[in-house]
DNA sequence: AATGAATGAGCCTTCATTCAT
DNA sequence: GATGAATGAAGGCTCATTCAT
């Protein structure tokens, strides 16, 4: 009940028909397409259906509207897509995959990303003052939950720091798919894109590669026909 | 012959002084630093010390001037850091590390990263036109050994799709620290910046990460001081 | 019952709370400081705490607005500047005296004249349709007293229309200090400003110059040392 | 033959063609009719035949432009009215008639005085950074010729300070009809103007004026019809 | 009666581009 | 071949004004 009143969230007040929520949308979107400088004020309060003087009116200026967009999509994205949440003892190779698999998700979405996706892409590629908002209030909590889901697969056996080190090593691998995702995919033929890289397929990629690497499962080459470094895991992923 | 005769060679003919090389070298600092909306041929123009009508005699138009300007800064940046070339029986971990190495010293720079580089990443994180012949002439090449290296590794018990994955991997870990610098920063605290994550600190994990990955090497966990990596481990990944 | 009543009396009834005098007031303060174009009527507003709209609904448009605040301007002007009173047999000398000491003072007042004399001087360099009103409620008073001085003065020896030119004149030497009163302190240097131009030396000034120039009085140049063209006036200004 | 050839003087360098001068001539007369506010630059522009951009390409801003078209006009206006010559010997009584004549012509003109003179009166009147220009180049060089020729009237009996004050006296007779005509319209019925305010009789008013006040010449009221009017008036002003 | 929300017109400025030379 | 002069289009922003409540 207390979640997402009218009344106590200023951003979605009044419901999508504020005029300050349209704009913020469509903002949104420009920006996101565009990228600052090449978004227009005229285009974005046409698309909104509003006067040409309402950023101003609404914002101050277009500098403004920018960082309150940039807010509008990670909160509104926080709200869309909830954080993971394990029933107690499942099991942190379980939960790094559904990590995995949720961040892929979050950042490739279902066909297009939505513009929410596309604009905080944006603010970390060229950082503004909108950044460190966008890194507290998005970015840094998801990062400690994989920190957590490491630390809990090496059981303690690796410092805070080198903790870092790994959940950047599997941000890594997903980000290069949204940040580079057209070189990718000039790079990779067509055929195999649709058969390997599918946000599953790339999910479970990550998820054994990272966990090999932290020798949690087998190594990614089938260790079979060479003298294996550990030969009684009979288990594979499924 | 084949060597930049300025008749096949029309960038770099007649030498530095070339105005249309000096153009093309202001533009792609400009372009680099600011993006394309944002750079004014003004300012281009006066950077090369050229009359304000230059770009359009030379380039037609503000757009031609950015293709040609990448094309130029990839062409350069071929010229400038030659493919690694390894004496016959090395082993393909050195060659790991070694391209690693290369590839975050490319991406990363001693210092600031040269604007050549800063202006290819721009287009690979908005492609234009620019950028296939950007892929075809300078990020394929390099794939391509990174695959054949990997393809060493792993003696051939990986199909070239799952290799042209793993590669991905491998990239993807190091892509981050170049395209989303500033958010690692705000993620990582400072002094363990300078610690862990220098170019070479990072080489080093990075070929670790991936050679465990592929059961290559060590896991990143030192397996030693545990009796076995996972001796009695009832759970596993369902 | 004639002072004041909120009916005959509609600028200042309901007091200094009334919203209309408010209004009036702050628009007084921005027109004189800004002149009307840059002058705001959100400035207005927001000095005299009122809401945005208030001035088109008290006073239909900026135009009205500023014919108002003049008209106010004016008309307090009179009610805290009263015209001078004389005894019977006060020599024309002695008032004229007065009457110059209390322009000057009026004009230039003793500092920073107040913004009503201020929004007064734009009016009369630059009239609108405010102008009439302020002429024959406020400065024609003013110009009548002085012409009936100066007939006292010439007692009957010129003509009114000869006596209005000599007000004229009189009037010329305080207004070039109050409408020129920057460029006069870039021509005379500063000391000689704090010496000879202060409001009690000049009304001294203008008097001596404006009598001598009626043959009232002593010519400025002391006579004395030199051939008198009129020998017989003993006296001097001590 | 130095003088005004389009090579050594830059600002009606290439006659009245060059769109530089057709800009500040329109720029000038749009100022002074309407002030700097209410101006547009669009109407400048299309007033001098430009387009709406040329004002930025020349002037780099609606303020740049402003300064240089004041110190334009002042410029044009000292080419325009030669200084005064006078014959050795002239005697200096002639001078002052002559230069309070060639003033009030200047200031009043012969009809509408011309944008120039309008503009440098709202240059004095809301003196920006253009005035201590036009103070120093167009305004003292006037003044100090007055003073001088009062100097020479009085013989050396007046200090040089008090010369200037002197100087104000006659400046601000004629500076009244200038900066506040149409109130002095306003003040005295339109058939006296036509016959007692014409620039010629108004020269000869100030003229006898002052060298009524500096004891040279006959006081306004003839004194010949009457005795005295107060015979042996041994006090002056106190 | 009085106001907060919203608007339409217009202004100054910038920029890529063109054209005569 | 190369340039300085000049332009057309558009952009962000400000401001007085209106309208529903």
């Amino acid at each position: 009940m207390a979640t997402a009143t009218p009344e106590n969230d200023p951003v979605t007040a009044s419901g999508p028909d504020d005029p300050r929520v349209r704009i913020l949308s469509a903002a949104g979107q420009e920006f996101a397409e565009k990228g600052y400088e090449a978004a227009t004020v005229r285009d974005i309060c046409t698309a909104a259906g509003v006067n040409g003087a309402a950023v101003n009116y609404y914002f101050g200026d277009k500098q403004r509207l920018y960082l309150e967009s940039v807010r509008h999509a990670h909160q509104e994205r926080v709200r869309q897509v909830p954080q993971p949440d394990w029933l107690p003892g499942t099991p942190p190779e379980t939960k790094l995959r559904d990590f995995v698999g949720n961040m892929i998700e979050r950042m490739l979405g279902l066909g297009q990303p939505p513009w929410q996706v596309r604009l905080m892409l944006r603010e970390i590629l060229h950082p503004t003052d909108a950044c460190r908002e966008l890194v507290e209030d998005y970015i840094r909590p998801h990062f400690t939950i994989l920190v957590a889901i490491l630390d809990e697969l090496v059981a303690g056996s690796l410092s805070q720091a080198e903790l870092r080190r790994v959940g950047l090593s599997v941000v890594g691998q997903c980000f290069l798919y949204r940040a580079a995702g057209d070189v990718v995919g000039m790079l990779i033929p067509e055929r195999e894109i649709n058969h390997l890289h599918t946000p599953e397929k790339l999910a479970d990629h990550v998820t054994a590669f990272s966990l090999a690497a932290l020798g949690r499962g087998e190594p990614l080459p089938k260790p079979s026909p060479r003298v294996s470094s550990r030969p009684a895991s009979p288990s594979g992923q499924a």
